[in-house]
RNA sequence: GCUGGGGUAGCUCAGAUGGUUAGAGCGCCUGACUGUGGAUCAGGAGGUCGGCGGUUCGACUCCGCCCCCCAGUACCA
């Protein structure tokens, strides 16, 4: 008789959603905690806001269904129109203006996950965790520079060497758009590409600002249209600013110092990098980079970005700039702002990828096999006296007794050390300790069963008193 | 979104021009070893061949649509 087949779940995950296993876990909560301690010593406030927001709240006050859709946006409960956060900047707009008391500068940090209906990637995914840093309320370019610092600081602390923390204005980019008689509303895509320039290269941008060219799989990608004389203008400012440093400041003063925007963003980059030296940021990490644009649209003053130099295809992992007319929005007036984000999850994976991170899989350090149930008292009377020294334990809480098992999950789960009692230890006052991690190591070399199990060196039985002391002693 | 490539066991893949019961390696489980991880040996579980429809006596194989994955690219408010 056919049996009725039973309809299994799939136990799939939504495109660009993922798991993050315990090892990659433990490694993400050191970060944030690390990340949080830089920035609590520099006076900064946690804030936490809504995961979902009103549409308008994320897109203003014009957005169609079209841009619901270009996000995790949905009609929900009541007929609201709303939307999974895609940042946090609006939302501490928002919650700047809807609190009028705040005292200003606002220094505050907020980290959590954010939503983004982009297309996954490596170090790219749908939903990411971004630990932002900003100062509301301060149009002086001292709280720039303290961002700044502020991302090399973390950087520093995470233990992360190979980064560089670039930085430039965009006031200086729109004054270029004026000095190449280029329409200002056309300004926004002549940035977009040059934005482009780390990723694509010199001679695809210069293309995509005219005609346009076609990928490497061949497809067709539009340019701007701009004309010759045009580009050769912008591609005088790009020869300039691909000179980084002091020297391309320099130059640009020369070729734009005549233009009013250009010289205010001139001297914003100038005193930024006086600021920085004032407060001792090392000099090496933060570099002045008038390529850098950012995509975004809503920025207004310095912008800052910041690869690993060690993988630089990965793209940014802690970027911002200044935005002073986001609060407008919801206020009617301007409330100067900057800041930046991180984002973990991307510099987590590329740290992965550097395999600049080593991964712990346990949080135990220790198990206690079980191998007499009557003796339970005495396992759990262990595994309690392990944990009030502050050394991680747990007790074997699978179902055999076979010590095999016992050792085997062990080893899997990677916990160093095993406590094994028998009747042998309990008789003569003792427990046996093995040092699974060194155990492993040894495995490697031996390949006759005799000698493995025999291999004492990896264990011994001690006492059940000194039981703590010799795992301390271990342990480190 | 667009262009190109691809979906066969948990993973990596094989499966001539359609033909009975779809295979391998690794991994996993069990035992040899009931008090010790690895190695070795012996057994075992695991698949609606991405989904739906069509052609055919017969489809993993051919056709159509859809979904998903990979690469490039766009968009990134």
């Amino acid at each position: 008789m056919a049996r009725e087949k039973k309809k299994k779940v799939k136990p799939q995950l939504l495109k660009g959603f993922r798991d993050y296993p315990p090892s990659e876990q433990i490694a993400r909560e050191q970060m944030i905690a690390c990340v949080r301690e830089v920035f609590e010593l520099m006076g900064f406030l946690p804030l936490q806001t809504a995961s979902l927001e009103y549409a308008e709240v994320l897109l203003g006050s014009h957005y169609t269904r079209d841009s619901l859709a270009e996000l995790f946006g949905f009609v929900g409960p009541d007929d609201a129109e709303m939307a999974l956060r895609y940042e946090f900047t609006l939302s501490l707009a928002r919650y700047v203006a809807a609190n009028p008391n705040l005292p200003l500068p606002f220094r505050r940090y907020q980290y959590g996950n954010v939503w983004r209906v982009d297309k996954p990637g490596p170090g790219r995914f749908r939903e990411f965790m971004q630990f932002d840093i900003d100062i509301v309320g301060a149009e002086n370019l001292l709280a720039d520079a303290e961002i700044i610092a502020a991302m090399v600081t973390s950087f520093e602390h995470l233990g992360i060497k190979n980064f560089r923390v670039r930085y430039s204005t965009r006031k200086i980019l729109n004054g270029l758009v004026k000095f190449a008689n280029i329409e200002p509303d056309r300004g926004q895509d002549v940035m977009r590409v040059i934005d482009k320039l780390d990723k694509q290269g010199r001679e695809a941008v210069v293309l995509e600002l005219g005609p346009g060219r076609v990928d490497q799989s061949g497809d067709e990608i539009k340019g701007i249209g701009l004309e010759s004389e045009q580009i050769r203008q912008l591609e005088a400012f790009l020869d300039l600013a691909q000179t980084k440093g002091e020297g391309s400041l320099e130059m640009a003063d020369r070729l734009l110092g005549k233009i009013p925007a250009s010289k205010e963003g001139i001297g914003e980059l100038r005193q930024i990098q006086d600021y920085l030296g004032y407060m001792q940021v090392d000099p090496s990490k933060v570099e002045i980079d008038l390529t850098i644009v950012r995509g975004l649209g809503y920025y207004t003053g310095p912008v800052f970005e910041t690869t690993l130099t060690d993988l630089p295809d990965f793209g940014s992992v802690f970027s911002g700039g200044r935005y002073d007319n986001l609060v407008d929005r919801f206020l009617g007036r301007s409330i100067p702002a900057t800041g930046s984000s991180i984002g973990i999850d991307r510099l987590l994976a590329a740290l992965i990828e550097l395999k600049a991170l080593k991964l712990r899989q346990s949080t135990s350090l220790v198990l206690v096999t079980v191998m007499d149930k009557d003796r339970l008292p005495d396992y759990l009377a262990m595994v309690q006296m392990l944990r009030n020294e502050g050394i991680p334990a747990e007790i074997y809480s699978g179902d055999t007794r076979n010590l095999t098992k016992q050792i085997k999950y062990g080893d899997r789960a990677g916990i160093p050390f095993a406590v094994i009692a028998g009747s042998d230890e309990f008789e003569a006052g003792k427990v046996t300790i093995k040092n699974l991690a060194a155990g492993r190591d040894k495995a490697m070399e031996t390949t006759d069963r005799e000698e493995w199990l025999k291999a004492e060196d990896i264990q011994e039985t001690i006492a059940v008193d000194q039981m703590i002391a010799y795992l301390k002693d271990k342990l480190g």
